[in-house]
DNA sequence: ACGATGACAAACA
DNA sequence: TTGTTTGCCATCG
């Protein structure tokens, strides 16, 4: 299943993502030349549980920096997880967003 | 095989 | 200014 096009595209970036770092679904979206695509990106993490290898989905957050899937990590993982990477996270929300936000396309310098 | 849905974001009124 | 509507692609029923 994997090369399914723009799912597998937002595998591989996501996969990417140094730790200690965040991105946003519309900076996926954007770099993979659409932002209307955002929805498509958000979702394409709802799948990356069939993803070889699964991608870090802990470390994409929407673009108010809130931990919008974390209930379908299953319950406080996806906080926990962030936490692990150093990133602090209160109330569902990424602190310091701005500062450890990861924009592909500015990091990657395409 | 068809219809509805789903982790977002930006544009329009 | 806030609230609502549209765009996108794959998976589920």
């Amino acid at each position: 299943m994997p090369q399914n096009n723009f799912y597998d595209d937002v595998y591989q970036v996501v996969r990417l993502i140094p730790s200690g770092r965040v991105t946003s679904y519309g900076a996926i979206a954007a770099y993979l030349g659409s932002k209307q695509s955002s929805r498509v990106v958000g979702y394409a993490m709802m799948a990356c549980g069939t993803a070889q290898p699964p991608v870090p989905a802990h470390r994409v957050v929407n673009r108010q920096g809130l931990l919008t899937g974390k209930f379908h990590f299953g319950g406080d993982t996806m906080e926990q997880l962030l936490a692990h990477e150093g990133i602090k996270v209160i109330d569902n929300q990424v602190q310091n967003f701005k500062e450890i936000f990861w924009d592909p396309a500015t990091e990657l310098n395409l």
